[in-house]
DNA sequence: AAACAATAGTTTACATTGCTAACTATATAC
DNA sequence: GTATATAGTTAGCAATGTAAACTATTGTTT
């Protein structure tokens, strides 16, 4: 439908692509969770955090892997989280190119505060859904990201 | 499951906030988009193209307040897409504060491409999805959508 | 009608992000 | 042993998000 008064955008249509969808809920989760994290003395990089305390023997790459960044951020990150007090570099014994990451007690601390924040919010978020609509609703999601990758690896030349 | 072999990371749990997945789609779809649409001569904005080709009597407020960004961000997509060629500004007659954005035959002509393209790209995401299930994951990003603004209206204070 | 507040848009400035390239150090392959 | 690949660092660049100060216009109050 076309904006019948002054300034109304249309609904979403066939063509509206899935992406602003992604990107509204991505920010608006987020934005959630800035607000309920605000006094824990980070501001970024809090589910990071969690993989580290999460994991034993984790380094920079396989994080940047895992959540699709390049490894110049991710020492950004590190860095951040390391001027912070709450994560350490120790050289990694068996692969001496790489840091085994590490959380120190302060971070530790921190963790379950933020794994109930995204408890919560995730709990906010999907209000309203019975049990299976939740467990549709992740598995539709790991679906579009399996369909993406293959489209991805199909296309001609990057 | 926690990493036995070097650098694994465990599946996502209760505690995998879903700001992770949105992220991690908007990502493999945007980058999808851009390969697709590398030759129409625009890198970037291709979604507010087709908002500004689909609507009338829009402007630069409405678009940021449809997207979710600020208006500052909001002026720099309009100059790129005006030194693009594809749109103009029009002193709007009514409210001679803001502009029309309206546009160019240019324009008019790339919108149907992109909008291809983006129907495309919707078709992967959810290829092996019934019509049923189609529905059903836009109805579940809906609420929450609506689930999410309504936690953030509830907070304490910004 | 004058004063005041609100709104659309612009400009400037700053911090963050994503990415690339050049680099060091170490590990692996031949 | 030499060549190649990998983990991480550093520097630099463009894009993004946000805030503040500003102009021009509109709406409200009295």
């Amino acid at each position: 439908m076309l904006p019948q008064q002054k300034n109304k955008i249309s609904d979403p249509s066939e063509t509206t692509p899935l992406s602003i969808w992604f990107n509204t809920l991505f920010k608006k989760y987020y934005h959630v969770i800035e607000q309920e994290l605000a006094h824990i003395g980070i501001e970024r990089y809090f589910f990071v955090l969690t993989l580290i305390c999460r994991h034993e023997q984790i380094t920079q790459q396989c994080i940047a892997d895992y959540i699709g960044i390049d490894k110049a951020s991710m020492v950004r990150i590190i860095d951040y989280l390391t001027k912070k007090g709450l994560v350490k570099r120790t050289t990694h014994q068996e692969d001496r190119r790489s840091y085994i990451i590490s959380a120190t007690k302060k971070g530790l601390q921190l963790c379950p505060i933020i794994e109930q924040a995204f408890e919560h919010v995730n709990n906010c978020s999907l209000k309203g859904f019975t049990a299976t609509e939740k467990k549709q609703f992740l598995s539709m999601m790991t679906r579009i990201e399996t369909n993406l990758s293959a489209t991805l690896n199909q296309l001609p030349n990057e």
